[in-house]
DNA sequence: GTTCCAACTTTGTCTGGTCAAAATATATAT
DNA sequence: ATATATATTTTGACCAGACAAAGTTGGAAC
């Protein structure tokens, strides 16, 4: 069984990998998400790779293998049901089950776990909008794209918001943009870095595309 | 924060302390109930020593200081909160929660338990019967005693059973001496070292001394 | 091509928790 | 009183995971 330690290694590859396109992960990059110096890591990573979870290429990074990769899978799955358990069942805040989850997915088993699921109607997504693998890894597809990339007058649903700071999740409660809100866009100005949007049911609110980018919409099914 | 292996010492200490009246636990049980070597215990008591969770003797044997008992009692209020929620919510058998508990009891947040304890409905006891404290530490006090020494003739409820190893907790429920459930003694032989008890609702059954003075019984209330 | 910097690796050290085995203290029986 | 058994403590070693600081490397800039 491996440590908890070694489930956030994998689990952080793994997102990382999913930004950075076939390239694989720098070291860098990863002690700076794991909050680690670089020399950690390095020595991490060299003892992942001897227990065949990844692939290291000094000096340039690492990849998950197909191991590394089932398991990260199922850290994430367990981070997103615990997630969804804390806001559907016991009504915590969307903005700070995140650091709650981040200790208990490394404590549930999976028969715990498979009753959860059970529990909130086996779940494709998440408080935030990420989606949930199922037992065997499987992500639903999707078409998402992010906010900033809408077209004027264009009418879309928000589906997923790709930040856990508490203060941003706050933000987007505040302004109605939380995942499953229906909007209208009326107007998009790349050149001042900003776009306004309207809410189902509240005020225009006008962003910059820093954060815009961080919101995932999908064609709206209202109509 | 202590670790989860200071809160299992410390859980452990509380524990033994309890069979044990006003002894010090010494190191030796202690290292068995830990199921790990004597030497690791000393140099592990005297670390908490030097913490203030403990007061340690040499060969003599160790007691929980005020602050030690305060945290081994929250770790007790988790363990047997979480082996409820298991239960009630996520209805996962009685004779298993305790191992799934033992990881959970760690990686619980205050805010989480208080969540947890309150979908409850406040509970004062977990499915074995075993007493819930209170957020301030205090428990309930009842009267129980060993269905042992319970009279022929007698007519009582079953409180609480002393032993988590799932094998007894699945004859207990077979027999039908489940918490909560009457009983009348037809019989009692401290010579043939057994007692005859008949739950309602279920047949006779003959069990021996050893295994009767594990289950705890109340003055029934179904008068 | 040489220089230089940023990213990376190596090395040595630390802490928490563990074991195995040797040394020591205590209680008990004789 | 002495021998013996038993519990306990000490000692030295190990593993996981981390840091700090010194040493490498490889590519961009000139």
């Amino acid at each position: 069984m491996p440590s908890s330690t070694v489930e956030n290694y994998l689990k952080r590859i793994y997102l990382e990998q999913q930004h950075a396109g076939d390239d694989p992960v720098p070291m860098g990059r990863l002690a700076a998400a794991m909050q680690v110096q670089p020399g950690t890591v390095t020595s991490m990573i060299k003892v992942l790779a001897d227990s065949g979870l990844v692939e290291y290429e000094p000096r340039s990074g690492t990849r998950l293998t197909k191991r590394g990769q089932h398991l990260a899978v199922h850290v994430l799955r367990r981070h997103r049901l615990v997630e969804t358990f804390l806001v559907d069942i016991l009504k915590l805040d969307w903005s700070e089950v995140h650091e709650e989850a981040e200790e208990l997915e490394h404590a549930i088993s999976d028969k715990v776990l498979e009753r959860i699921d059970q529990l909130l109607g086996r779940p494709r997504a998440d408080p935030h909008g990420d989606p949930i693998p199922s037992a065997m890894g499987l992500f639903t597809e999707v078409v998402q794209q992010s906010l900033r990339h809408c077209a004027i007058g264009e009418s879309v649903r928000v589906a997923r918001v790709l930040d856990q700071d508490p203060g941003f999740l706050q933000f987007v409660e505040r302004t109605g943009l939380t995942p499953g809100v229906n909007l209208v866009v009326p107007q998009c100005d790349p050149i001042a870095d900003a776009i306004t949007v309207i809410p189902d049911g509240h005020q225009p609110i006008t962003i910059g595309m820093a954060a815009a980018r961080k919101i995932l919409v999908e064609p709206s099914t209202d109509s």
